[in-house]
DNA sequence: ATCCTACAATGGACAGAGTCCAAGTCAAGA
DNA sequence: TCTTGACTTGGACTCTGTCCATTGTAGGAT
């Protein structure tokens, strides 16, 4: 994650520690966190950050490509540092924990071009649902 | 719609003034009503209808698999009457229009073993992105 | 090293979507 | 027609997110 802070300084970002911090907790892979639980381990580290930084700092975040926005359950939207490497979501309808994953095949290719009426499509976000094996 | 309110009556449910409006709102192709969207329709025929009883009754309807619940955008859910006929969604990124759609192939079929974690995958939702004619 | 200033952070008010609950109402079976 | 349990109501409340005026500061200029 050091390599998006580069990033983002070479794109002319103020690096503050506010957005040190939330870039910091979202690194690794299979991470989803939500907006407030991103402010809650942010502040674990920064303990007057606001929850307006860490949405705004989320908002650019997804403006510049760095990170994806994901939202599974119609609740709360979800932030995916994933987001050079496309892939989908697998979500299980017990305890809704989330896993990347990478189908094979393009889902676009699957819509004809009659089923587009006229739409320019230019993405498909596909959502698997079942139950993990704790679930299960 | 009519018989859904004759399934209705046949599963037990109490036939309101409400439901029954509530029903008839939820009609026809292509309907994708968030629950504001359907309460004021619902109030045009029933003045004193309430917010908590149209959310109550799409709730019912979802859990009775009358109706799909959709997010295609982490803002309002929509309420899909089209439910007994599995399909997927196209929305406009400009305007926000929303069709069915009926993609070729089974998205379940792309999911590889080594993809699934363990899961019990049940189902996927795909949500086409681009831009409608007018937007265009 | 210090100063400047435009950009960033803060926190509190506000808004949109949805849930909850106690009290009142009514559909439909007896 | 009566009764009763299911349904409706409206207002308070929660959760998620946005907005904005004020305060703070990163980092280039001196």
């Amino acid at each position: 994650m050091s390599d998006l802070l580069e990033r983002l300084r070479g794109r002319g970002w103020r690096m503050t520690s506010q957005r040190r911090v939330v870039a910091e907790v979202l690194d690794g892979d299979h991470v989803h966190l939500t907006a407030d639980e991103v402010h809650a381990r942010a502040a674990r580290r920064l303990p007057e950050i606001s929850r307006a930084t860490v949405y705004n700092t989320l908002g650019e975040l997804v403006a510049l490509g760095e990170v994806a926005e994901v939202s599974t359950d119609g609740r709360a939207k979800r932030y995916d540092p994933n987001a050079h490497r496309p892939h989908q979501h697998l979500v299980c309808s017990g305890c809704g924990a989330i896993r990347d994953v990478r189908p094979t095949g393009d889902p676009l290719a699957d819509l004809p071009a009659q089923e587009r009426f006229g739409f320019t499509v230019s993405g498909a976000e596909v959502t698997y649902r079942g139950l993990c094996p704790s679930c299960a």
